[in-house]
DNA sequence: TTGTACGCGTTATCAG
DNA sequence: CTGATAACGCGTACAA
């Protein structure tokens, strides 16, 4: 530190020129404290010219407990990711909370970085979809940290969890697909590995049953990951064989929808929604792109956002809470892959 | 709060542990300290042990600072501004820094939450383009909190500045339009308001005339903004009059550039690069997809990241050192638009 | 309602 | 190298 003069006023500051003592200039900051309305006054004005700020730092201290949480989240990247980050911050404010960010794309940093999150005594944690292995949120509970997490198996005990209904999802592209004249289905996507992509796989083949297409008609395409990559893989394997090909295709993610509508008309020549037709899901920018106009299944950030937000600070204020699972509901964004 | 028992172990437990006193404790945490290996060793085994983490509060609080560091940036949407947050908070946190996230969408809300951030005593704060008025800026820099920018104009005196070499990204798309045959050309964006677009524009007219191109062959076409829709606006704009269309366009960002090749190709007809040649800026991921596959100029995220932590944390141990300004590299990436 | 006195968990200082 | 003690800035019992 170059400067040594200190460059805030603290509370004794502001009490000396208000004429008044130092826990009056603290009452007046602390919501629900007593102060006479005169007192107050003289206090906030003392305040303002003195450009006074409670040093949170020190009151979190004081207090045991800090206004922090840690939202970790991998894959940045991820447009979908990245569009649950803002209404994340804004409802965490809304709140008195600040959410501090904590990329958990290495993972070896990760449980490093983790273990760092613990000194600063954060509120809570949130965790979106794929991010930390749950064996590190386990280690927050452990330690009384309450945990929330979006789009996750709720496989956690104590750590509270709001999904996108995915299953429904699945179900509504399976009827939307049908509506529009498919005969031969299929998913692509990592239904077996991914918890996200496996309700979404059993949402849309139950409701192709209920609608009575037969499981022959039904081609699932698995991948470990969902990415564009995976979609154009999965485009050149489903339409190799033309004479078996689907005519009405679900993604797991509008990313992997991207890529296999890239592939299908650049390598074998198929239209949307003339050849084939396709439902993505997330509801990302790229989708409504000129180039796209992917119909797909949208998931609702803000409700995402707002009920990690709640459940988190309900547990915050008692830790010992039955966990919640809650549903967000998802809906069908019409565009041009559907006819 | 529910349960009240300390869920954390502090110094004095790890010490009674040990067997050793606090100040041995504190010290060995403490970097740069001098302890004895071999009270060191018991000190680590207790904390270890009993899960002892210090308490980052309580050390801010007596140091008189934070290592928190405020990022506010708008428009998390927008796809570079999101690929910037990743290498951000990787380097922050390579100095010990912590990420608070801050989104400045809402200028009412902004304003209140940047005066919000002073009660934190954060070590600093990092602002990327377009985010909020220099006069929020100014009051950090007059509260001597040390400010670092990403992208904007070095207007502010005592802030901190990295830009892309946006001068030189105008000069290198204005010759590989040429080299790749072009002869009107076009620029589209904000030329005039906005603080990048003007530097591209300008290094893409010199470049242009250096050449040899004749001033009334080159079109500027204004936008408010860097969008989508901005770009399709432009392309009705600048392709309605056939005879003098350009075929040589060059594109403030690569979503205005998505969105005129888009409505160029869906409007008017035209292919890339066979009538016409097109070149962005930013490297985007949407720009690699097999649709677009645009040629453009990359910005360095990972290099203007490091730079901004980099001078910040300069700032931070010197706050009254010289203001920098640092300029970043760009690169030419090849795709399918030029040819 | 107001002021005094103490404690929160840590680091810096200083004597040993 | 070690241990005792004084800060840091604030909230809050307690007594007035």
């Amino acid at each position: 530190m170059t400067d040594k003069e200190k460059s805030w006023a603290i509370a004794e500051d502001v009490a000396r020129m208000a004429g008044v003592s130092r826990s009056a200039v603290s009452r007046t900051f602390t919501p629900g404290a007593s102060v006479s309305p005169k007192t107050r006054a003289r206090v906030l004005e003392a305040a303002k010219t003195l450009n006074y700020h409670v040093d949170i730092n020190a009151r979190n201290m004081i207090q045991g407990r800090s206004t922090f949480v840690g939202v970790v989240t991998s894959a940045l990247v991820s447009p979908f990711r990245a569009q649950l980050l803002a209404p994340i911050a804004h409802h965490l404010g809304a709140r008195g909370l600040l959410p501090i960010l904590m990329n958990a794309d290495d993972p070896d940093q990760t449980s490093y970085a983790l273990q760092r999150l613990l000194s600063y005594r954060i509120a809570g944690v949130i965790m979106t979809s794929g991010a930390p292995p749950l064996s590190l949120a386990r280690e927050y509970i452990e330690r009384k940290v309450p945990v929330a997490m979006i789009n996750r198996a709720p496989e956690l005990e104590g750590a509270d969890v709001i999904n996108s209904d995915n299953h429904a999802g699945g179900a509504l592209a399976a009827r939307e697909l049908f509506n529009s004249g498919a005969t031969r289905f299929a998913f692509i996507g990592p239904h077996t590995t991914h918890f996200s992509g496996r309700q979404r796989c059993e949402g849309y083949v139950d409701a192709l049953t209920r609608l009575g297409v037969r499981k022959n008609r039904i081609t699932l395409c698995n991948s470990t990951i969902s990415s564009y990559e995976a979609g154009q893989l999965a485009a050149r394997e489903v339409l190799a064989d033309a004479a078996h090909a689907p005519d009405g295709v679900f993604c797991a993610t509008d990313m992997v929808a991207l890529g296999f509508m890239d592939e299908a008309r650049r390598t074998f020549g198929r239209r949307f929604p003339e050849d084939m037709r396709l439902v993505g899901f997330d509801d990302i920018q790229h989708a409504a792109l000129d180039s796209y106009r992917l119909s797909t299944i949208a998931q609702n950030t803000d409700t995402l956002a707002h009920s990690v937000v709640d459940m988190l600070s309900h547990r915050i204020t008692d830790f010992s809470r039955a966990a919640e699972v809650r549903i967000a509901p998802v809906t069908f964004v019409r565009r041009a892959t559907t006819g």
